[in-house]
RNA sequence: GCCCAGUUGGCGCAGUGGUAGCGCGUUCCCUUGACAUGGGAAAGGUCACAGGUUCAAAUCCUGUACUGGGCACCA
């Protein structure tokens, strides 16, 4: 005897043994099969997976085992990103905490090796999460954004690019982590808004009269200052331009001058211009040529200051230099201000503008075919609101800033010789006592040579070059995903029969950072979209809709859960919950509900296969059905299956499984079951156990995408009864509609014969009638032949012992009432009816028609209504006010003879 | 500032023109031959607000408010 609750544990750590051991996730190259391809959003190796994993990956499995089910070679890609920065900085971390080691404790190839040796650790928890979660990733086949092959297509791209001058390296502004210490591109800095403050600081004339009162957020800066600029039209200032003022606590003289990019109407209508540390300052520096004064290192400390302020950290040194204005008596003004601050995406810090030589892409032509297959849906965005956003992104596209001065990434296959570029290289010697190149000045000489291995100089031919010290944006590689993924740059058989792949489906946070590059490269390289549709998920979030995070402690953890819920609820509670696009408010509570689906499965199973008695043949599924059950659930579960279906075509996951959820639960279990428990020893068994077994393996099948364990498990126990059956359900087929099961007339009398069951236990549940008595029940019908030939189903489900059937029957004394369309029913109850409580019960109910039945009345007299609705529209509601207006005058009888 | 999405019973969400649904929670009854991780029943919503279109609006249009997101920022 099987135990009376579902185990998961032990289920699905044999069964994803078994999918393992015997490859079933493994995609062949079928000619004569479609392929289905999904490539993983790499995970980072910055820890274990999270619940948006769990949602974004599950929703992928659930494709692409649908899809295997239909019949297409459907592969889905398995791998990791190295997660350059955030990788990097969890390692940093881990090594201050652990062994109180800076990154430059170890120097760069030592760290690099640590960083290695965590892929490994953290690469096979994932790879182990992968197989846990039921994910149908062939593990044989695993990629990693820094592998070899992966590595070989990084480089081919950047000398195309390079060999196509969309690869630059230049001096400009760019967004600084002072934390991470390294650029950024732009989409990885976050906006925040934040309580700031605008300080407004009088700078006096050369002379010491009276000057001019500047707003700024940055008052550290102003030792940066190299300027005071105003608008030219700004009749306040207009006669102090080209004069010149002093820069507040240091006195330094600077001009004022006039430019169109001030508002006249922000603060005083005057601003500071420091061209080293604001983006805009810089392009008024650039106009007005003016001097770039830097007084913030890349560390975020200060710098050509005075002594006082020398070497303070930015944020301390705003505080004293605010303090030492105020007492000077120049800080004429504070007020709080709402700005937004940049922040690092990664660390969270403030970013700084930064000056400095960095390496780009010139992105405007590999956008212009994005924008185009975009445009012509040749690629579509589901849900498709975020189409806007991201043409408008492509459109306005700027250079991508793709050097990272962080040692963890692709390195830059640039080399220099040292003997060519010698003015242009800056070398130090690190903590282990070895010289490293930490900066290239392409200004001062440096002359690149693109290669991938250590190369000798084309020029003069001395080996002794050496690598370009920064690595390429993490995001580089992942741009290349799709391609690279399948071998690319060679031109392999996978590529060619696996590229360009079906569907992505990701989270819209990286919709830029990722999609969008991805498309871009696809199109240069392949001259193909990388992938057709894009399946936006939305965020997992707690339950209150924050976002889950380790600080707030809010972090519902997959391994716990499925630890202690099972996978397959895990997994079915997140998919329930996706609505597509949509942001989903997790908890541990929404597993429950899943966890109690599995459960409900299991013992439905477990029921029907205690009762399968001496039968131990195939049964196949039965034809011409006489049963009105029988005729009934084959139509309900033939409805089930289709919409099923139609929902993950369309990438509705979560409608397919309430779907499921609601015909296995509610028709099957609640009702055919139950019925069917009656047959179980009569002639007709072998019919009633081919329908539950036929229609319990189509379910499971059905449910299979979403719930792999359980679904396979139950399978397993069921395949001696099933003709035709594969080994693993991955292999077997998703149902398929059967048109000659839809039976309209048996949906019909079914819900006639649930409805007159339901008016009964209402009426059983309203006076307290204990399940142990059983009760007579008086029908006046129309429907009298079709309720004779089911008098079972409705003794049995609303247990009554005699159902008395015909037309004009009178009530009895002492009996409840209640009607159900155009059958009213009759429940004597001597003893235990409540007069007080049938009175109010049908009050109610009579309430209810009433207004339903005014409303269809004025519908009705409604010339326009008549005229203008659609003909089934007006005899619809003809009939429905016959109906009620019969059920009203049942209602009103009931309720006089109650008195 | 511009753009997008959302606003439906206590909570979380479905529902794109024809008398409002689901899950959880709540209340009552029930350990009846799978399941109390269960069964049966009930209560609970003028679908954010204001206009408009229509015979008919939660659903379409316009505007407002609030929430979330994207983009761009005026120091």
């Amino acid at each position: 005897m099987l135990p009376k609750a579902y185990d998961p544990k032990a289920v699905e750590e044999k069964i994803a043994k078994l999918w393992k051991d015997n490859g079933v996730f493994k995609a062949e190259i079928d000619k004569n099969k479609k392929p289905f391809v999904i490539v993983i959003p790499p995970p980072n190796i910055t820890g274990v997976l999270h619940m948006g994993h769990g949602l974004n990956n599950t929703l992928q499995d659930t494709l692409i085992r649908f899809n295997r089910m239909n019949g297409r070679s459907a592969n889905w890609v398995p791998g990791t990103d190295h997660g350059g920065i955030a990788t990097q900085n969890v390692i940093e971390k881990k090594l201050s905490k652990e062994q109180k080691l800076s990154r430059h404790d170890l120097g760069r190839e030592k760290f690099v090796e640590t960083v290695w040796d965590w892929y490994k650790e953290c690469g096979n928890a994932i790879y182990n999460q992968f197989e846990k979660m039921g994910w149908a990733l062939d593990q044989r086949n695993i990629r990693f954004t820094m592998d070899e092959a992966r590595a070989k297509a990084v480089f081919e791209t950047f000398k195309r690019l390079w060999d196509k001058k969309y690869i630059y390296r230049g001096k400009r502004m760019i967004n600084w982590c002072v934390r991470c210490s390294t650029a950024l591109s732009d989409i990885e800095v976050e906006h925040k808004e934040q309580n700031g403050k605008l300080w407004h600081l009088h700078y006096k004339m050369e002379d010491g009269s009276k000057g001019i009162v500047i707003a700024t957020t940055r008052p550290e800066t102003i030792f940066a200052d190299a300027a005071i600029a105003v608008h030219p039209e700004d009749e306040r200032y207009k006669n102090l331009i080209g004069k010149k003022v002093l820069i507040p606590l240091i006195n330094r003289p600077i001009p004022i001058i006039a430019d169109e990019a001030v508002e006249k109407d922000f603060g005083t209508g005057a601003l500071k211009i420091t061209p080293a540390h604001d983006p805009t300052d810089y392009e008024v520096g650039q106009r007005h040529n003016l001097e770039i004064i830097t007084v913030i290192s890349d560390k975020g400390k200060m710098i050509n200051v005075p002594e006082k302020y020398l070497g303070m950290d930015r944020e301390l040194c705003r505080k004293e230099s605010v303090k030492d204005l105020e007492e000077q008596g120049l800080l004429v003004k504070e007020e709080k201000y709402n700005n937004a601050v940049s922040t690092c995406y990664r660390c969270g810090n403030a970013i700084e503008p930064y000056l400095s030589e960095q390496w780009f892409v010139n992105m405007k032509e590999l956008a212009a075919p994005a924008i185009k297959a975009i445009e012509n849906e040749e690629i579509r965005f589901h849900p498709k609101n975020w189409k806007g956003p991201v043409l408008d992104w492509l459109k306005n596209i700027q250079d991508w800033c793709i050097s990272r001065q962080i040692w963890w990434g692709h390195r830059i296959p640039v080399w220099y010789c040292r003997h060519c570029s010698e003015k242009g290289l800056t070398f130090t010697t690190d903590k282990q006592g070895k010289e490293q190149l930490v900066k290239v000045s392409f200004e001062d000489g440096a002359k690149p040579i693109i290669s991938q291995e250590k190369p000798v100089c084309p020029i003069c031919g001395s080996a002794d070059c050496v690598q370009d010290p920064d690595v390429l944006d993490t995001w580089f590689s992942s741009a290349l995903w799709p391609l690279s993924v399948f071998g690319w740059p060679e031109q392999t058989e996978e590529l060619k029969y696996f590229y360009p792949t079906s569907v992505l489906v990701t989270g819209y946070e990286i919709i830029y950072l990722w999609v969008a590059r991805m498309i871009m490269m696809g199109l240069e390289f392949e001259g193909k979209v990388p992938f057709k549709d894009v399946i936006l998920n939305g965020i997992v979030r707690d339950k209150t809709g924050q976002k889950m995070s380790k600080s707030k402690g809010n972090v519902v953890d997959p391994l716990a859960m499925t630890e202690k819920y099972g996978t397959d609820a895990v997994r079915f509670s997140l998919v329930v919950q996706a609505n597509p696009g949509k942001d989903i408010p997790y908890s541990e509570d929404s597993i429950t509900g899943a966890r109690n689906f599995c459960n409900k499965i299991y013992n439905a199973s477990r029921f029907i296969l205690m009762n399968m008695g001496d039968l131990k043949e195939t049964l196949t599924m039965p034809t011409n059905l006489t049963e009105l059950a029988d005729r009934w659930i084959l139509a309900r579960y033939n409805n089930a299956v289709k919409e099923a279906a139609a929902a993950i075509e369309k990438y509705d996951m979560a409608s397919a499984a309430d779907t499921l959820y609601h015909f296995l639960w509610g028709d099957f279990c609640d009702w055919y079951i139950e019925l069917a428990k009656d047959r179980f020893n009569g002639e007709n068994k072998k019919k009633v156990m081919a329908l539950l077994v036929n229609i319990l393996y189509g379910t499971l099948k059905a449910l299979h995408p979403i719930m792999p364990f359980i679904t396979e498990e139950i399978a397993f126990s069921l395949k001696p009864y099933i003709k035709d059956s594969k080994e693993f359900l991955i292999q077997d087929s998703y149902p398929v509609y059967n048109p000659d099961a839809q039976d309209n007339q048996a949906l019909k009398e079914m819900a006639l014969l649930q409805g007159i069951i339901g008016q009964i236990r209402t009426v059983r549940s309203q006076f307290n009638v204990p399940p142990s008595l059983k009760i007579k029940v008086i029908l006046n019908t129309k429907e009298e032949e079709i309720i004779n030939k089911y008098s079972a189903y409705i003794k049995t489900l609303a247990k009554v012992e005699t159902l008395e059937i015909g037309q004009n029957v009178a009530k009895p004394k002492q009996s409840a009432s209640a009607v159900f369309e155009e059958t009213t029913i009759y429940i004597p109850l001597e003893g235990l009816i409540d007069f007080e409580k049938e009175n109010a019960r049908l009050n109610k109910e009579l309430l209810n028609i009433q207004n339903a039945l005014n409303n269809r009345a004025r519908m009705l007299s409604n010339p326009s209504f008549l005229n203008n609705a659609p003909k089934e529209q007006v005899a619809k509601a003809q009939e429905e006010l016959k109906v009620m207006k019969e059920k009203e005058l049942f209602l009103v009888t009931a309720i006089k003879d109650l008195k």
